[in-house]
RNA sequence: CGAGGAGUAGCGCAGUUUGGUAGCGCGCUUGGUUCGGGACCAAGAGGUCGUGGGUUCAAAUCCCGUCUCCUCGACCA
């Protein structure tokens, strides 16, 4: 019988090792495996998969709000970075610089883009002319490079893969709204694609990006209760249409600087779906990114007609435009049974003789781990389907219960520790000085992760003074 | 970049204290029996001990350098 049925112990206790349940779920279930290069990660078929799935579904998102894709340059000359001032002091720690190449030693050093508003800008400065190439949106998905002291796969790796959308408007109105909607299609893709509920809001001065005169955030509460930032966008102003001379002839006849904005999204919504939902047996995908959704485990496999059943219902399946596998290998049931639960595949469908023979097929919900044997075979497609669905749903509302529940409030920054202490997030007052969002952080090792539009707060939790806006605090991957 | 830990077969580890023939479990290959929660038997293959140098008759083991990974801090999608 079973030699080692203590297997689940080969991943990291999730609740008081979460750090390594989460690298030994990562690289177990072959999403990655680490390149030979310091912080650089391979993405393996597994978990490439989820990422063309994610790059489909934002993509379909982004063409019906009206944007094309386009494709830049990696390598942007250094004297682009350097021509928005607040840009170049934000990323310059983290640029690789290309100084040699052919034998020689370059002219001009070129930088590997941590990100592409500068040589987009300088493009689009040549492209742009009168009012009525406005607004111009383009986006690109791409690798970008940023070199980080410390990597994690996924969370944090010196290359990753992402898209950046980068748009100019006549005016900051027309362009700072875009940045708004733009958060609210990257929400509506969390919440139905990934499955996972979001804070959205307007960042802090403290922690918005580089040359921008507003970021926006969506934040997602991880298994532990850090928070990670899952995706940005940004209103830039004439910042970068200045520094870049992105100028065009108004309708009454004059010479205007246009607005720019962008918005980016990574391979770390990855991670992010990976430390929402997963759990002690490892995975748990959400079936609208899992690259199987439905794998099929014959059971007594060589008994007459069983591998024929199951291919059927494969094809049955696939023909209904469900991901459905068959996996026919050679190991046992029970092995099978394990090794796609820790692979987060949303359904099971066990199919043997007894269920054959009575029409039957067993079926099994990662998300609940509930199995039952009353699902009829002739109506598969059916049920399957309607499971899947209610499958994402529950994913959804039991995340966004956990995270409701993890919101509280307080007044005071012991209150404020002590409820990041308890991995909550922390919605509290702010007198909107820099010096008592540095104070939060050095007290509670908390963050700012996003200012609550909706709500009020009376006094600031650090100073005690009126606060101006209630913040999310948390501490934050 | 600071503090701690780790690199020995594909994976997990022992061996290092006290230098002396490269080990174990799982996996892998072949054949057979199995199959309703990580099956069993038999036979096999597989390692420049992360890497560079040094000490020594002799280094996985001692010394110096270096690279990579993990955890925790400071910085970030």
């Amino acid at each position: 019988m079973a030699k080692d049925l203590n297997f689940v112990s080969q991943i990291a206790d999730i609740e008081s090792d979460f750090p390594q349940w989460y690298t030994d779920v990562v690289l177990k279930t072959k999403l990655v495996d680490y390149g030979p290069v310091k912080g650089t990660m391979v993405i393996r078929p597994y978990g490439y998969a989820i990422w063309e799935r994610i790059q489909r579904e934002m993509d379909d998102r982004f063409k019906a709000a009206g944007v094309e894709n386009a494709y830049f340059p990696l390598l942007i000359p250094m004297s682009f970075m350097t021509k928005e001032a607040e840009h170049v002091e934000g990323f310059a720690p983290e640029v690789a610089v290309v100084t040699h190449a052919g034998g020689e030693k370059l002219s001009e050093p070129l930088a590997v883009r941590p990100t592409s508003e500068t040589i987009i800008g300088y493009m689009y400065a040549k492209w742009i002319e009168s009012w009525r190439d406005l607004p111009l949106r383009y986006n690109q998905w791409c690798n970008v490079m940023r070199w980080e002291k410390t990597t994690r796969p996924f969370l944090r790796t010196s290359e990753f893969l992402w898209q950046e959308g980068h748009s100019v408007f006549a005016s900051g109105e027309e362009a700072d709204a875009e940045a708004l909607r733009m958060l609210e299609l990257y929400r509506d893709f969390a919440e139905k694609i990934l499955c996972m509920p979001v804070l959205t809001g307007k960042k802090t001065d403290k922690e918005k990006f580089a040359g921008a005169i507003s970021t926006y955030g969506m934040e997602a509460m991880m298994h532990d209760g850090k928070s990670l930032q899952s995706g940005t966008t940004h209103y830039m102003g004439q910042n970068f249409a200045k520094a870049f001379n992105i100028q065009f002839t108004d309708k009454d006849g004059a010479l205007k600087h246009g607005y720019t904005m962008s918005y980016g999204a990574s391979t770390r919504l990855i991670g992010a779906l990976i430390m929402t939902h997963g759990d002690q047996r490892g995975l748990v995908l959400p079936p609208p990114v899992a690259p199987v959704q439905v794998v099929i485990v014959p059971v007594a496999m060589k008994k007459e007609g069983v591998l024929e059943a199951c291919k059927a219902l494969e094809e049955r399946l696939k023909k209904a435009g469900i991901r459905a596998l068959l996996d026919d290998s050679d190991n046992s049931p029970g092995w099978k049974f394990n090794e796609w639960e820790m692979k987060g595949v949303p359904v099971r469908i066990e199919l043997g003789p007894r269920d054959i023979e009575s029409g039957k097929m067993t079926v099994f919900r990662r998300d609940t781990l509930e199995k039952g044997d009353d699902y009829s075979l002739s109506e598969a497609e059916r049920a399957i389907g309607e499971l899947l669905q209610k499958i994402g749903e529950n994913l959804f509302a039991k995340a966004e219960k956990r995270m409701q529940e993890r919101i509280v409030e307080a007044e005071t920054l012991d209150e404020l520790l002590d409820g990041v202490n308890r991995g909550n997030f922390v919605r509290a007052g702010w007198c909107g000085e820099r010096s008592c969002e540095d104070k939060v952080k050095e007290f509670a090792q908390a963050t700012a992760r996003v200012i609550d539009g909706k709500r009020k707060a009376k006094t600031c939790v650090c100073c005690g003074k009126k606060a101006t806006h209630a913040v999310i605090f948390a501490r934050a991957y």
